[in-house]
DNA sequence: TGTTAACGTGCACATTTATGCACATATAAA
DNA sequence: TTTATATGTGCATAAATGTGCACGTTAACA
């Protein structure tokens, strides 16, 4: 088992394996999302519900040069990815942000890619390994 | 001062306006970073230098399919971001993973986020406002 | 000096993604 | 029932992006 020197005392660093670390990060590591956050127009949707909270589509649309159909498919993405929330009411389909999930995604690819870090590039990356 | 429960977590309310929280929550944002991220390519690159460390175009090649000029235009993407480091020595390019940027960003968008969320969506986002 | 290895880059091509129009569906209103 | 409103979806098109090849450059090596 790995291990480094601090002071005069032994501490071990972890019990995972480099592979088994990787192996969950790669895991917890979803494409879609980040896919859906590098979308400009998306991300000015969602400072729209922020500001403005729960809102339908046709609100949303007015504030942008995009066409509703265009806004609408930004904002089912969204909905699929999970920071969204969504509810039919009527006529009007209404989104507003789901901040629980969000912030969640975001805390457990953080607490994946510190681990992977601090297991893997306990030197902050190994410059001139 | 004054704060709520979010969660699990205790959130100060701030003095800022919405307007703002989302002014500095979009300037916080940069697309590139979550579009470098959103290539799946990309991030097997990111593990291999997890799983081995420092190393040079060619050798992080050979464990990849694609061509070798794609992978170092991954490299150089990543650079760019701030999550790569890159020494020339010799005849070799040497990449590594800056860890503490890679944190230093995901942290930065989180707490915009989470500043965000608190200011605009106090009831975790205004179901039925 | 000539040769080889490692890399960057221009270019063409394929795939993905964003966009807007036209149309179909569902529901409220007259 | 007829009309107007709000939305989803198929389709074509444009833009962005990933990919590989060919070639030029740089530096080590014989």
């Amino acid at each position: 088992m790995c291990a480094y020197i601090y002071g005069t005392m032994k501490i071990p660093i972890h019990t995972k394996t480099r592979e088994e670390v990787l192996k969950e990060f790669a895991e917890a590591y979803d494409a879609r999302f980040f896919k859906t956050l590098s979308e400009p127009v998306r991300i000015q949707i969602l400072c729209y519900l922020m500001m403005n909270g729960r809102s339908d589509i046709g609100s949303i649309t007015e504030s942008m040069p995009q066409d509703r159909s265009v806004v609408s498919r930004h904002l089912n993405q969204m909905h699929e990815v999970g920071i969204l929330r969504c509810e039919k009411e009527t006529r009007h389909m209404f989104y507003s942000i789901n901040g629980q999930v969000f912030i969640d995604k975001l805390e457990g690819f953080l607490s994946q890619i510190k681990k992977s870090v601090s297991v893997c590039c306990p030197s902050d990356c190994c410059p001139k390994q």
